[in-house]
DNA sequence: CTCATGGTAAGGGCTGGATCGTACCTCCCT
DNA sequence: AGGGAGGTACGATCCAGCCCTTACCATGAG
């Protein structure tokens, strides 16, 4: 699992970057199981089922991650990925609320 | 000015339509705009001076009209849009506090 | 009436981004 | 050591959506 992964720092993120991210069905979903999780749940890309190749799973996992919306950590063989919830609340107070408002959590494998 | 104008009941909007409309400069640069214009300002497409052509711009305020952001109303000669904030602040609260704690306000002619 | 203004409708070009397949890496397990 | 599972990187494809041009329709002013 190769290099460190680039965390933006909360403040840099731009609320276009932000909308862009969460404007996709898939990386809106990703964002709905996590903010419905009641810990603070890591959870590996796979366990969400989506149903999508893994390298596409890449792809979203790193935009959310890009806009400063999860943090990724290698867990050994896997690599987690978490809400970065206080981030979140103190730059864009009010926004995990209108996701969590939305509909229900989608469903997943909170195995894994 | 042909047939009337379909404004969705705010209700039956969905967050994903709303993140859609937002998930473009131009058009949050719209909203930023009326969000930001004290009184309930009614404003012409063309008073925001954006740098595209008209056509483009009926294009991007059907699709705030459509996402229950923004109302048109004829007002003789033009058609002047007007942003839904009450109906915005129910559905979505602190979705306008997070576009105007966005920046400031982008460059227009308030005068029309 | 005539014309300028503000706007819409339809059609086409172009590009960003979602997706996939393949190849490759790394860690864990046996 | 060897294999499987979880992920990444790269290249190619495909499509939605932005933008423009052109043609057209109202309204209001002169």
């Amino acid at each position: 699992m190769p290099g460190e992964l680039f965390h933006p720092e909360i403040e840099n993120v731009t609320l276009a970057q932000v909308l862009a991210a969460l404007d996709d069905p898939m990386r809106l979903r990703i964002v709905k199981v996590l903010v419905h999780d009641p810990d603070t749940g890591e959870r590996t890309c796979t366990s969400f089922r989506l149903p999508v190749g893994k390298s596409t799973l890449t792809h979203h996992f790193r935009i959310l991650r890009e806009a400063g919306l999860i943090r990724q950590v290698d867990r050994g063989n896997s690599r987690k990925a978490q809400l970065r919830r206080e981030d979140i609340d103190r730059r864009f107070p009010g926004l995990l609320a209108l996701v969590l408002a939305e509909g229900t959590a989608p469903e997943t494998d909170p195995a894994d």
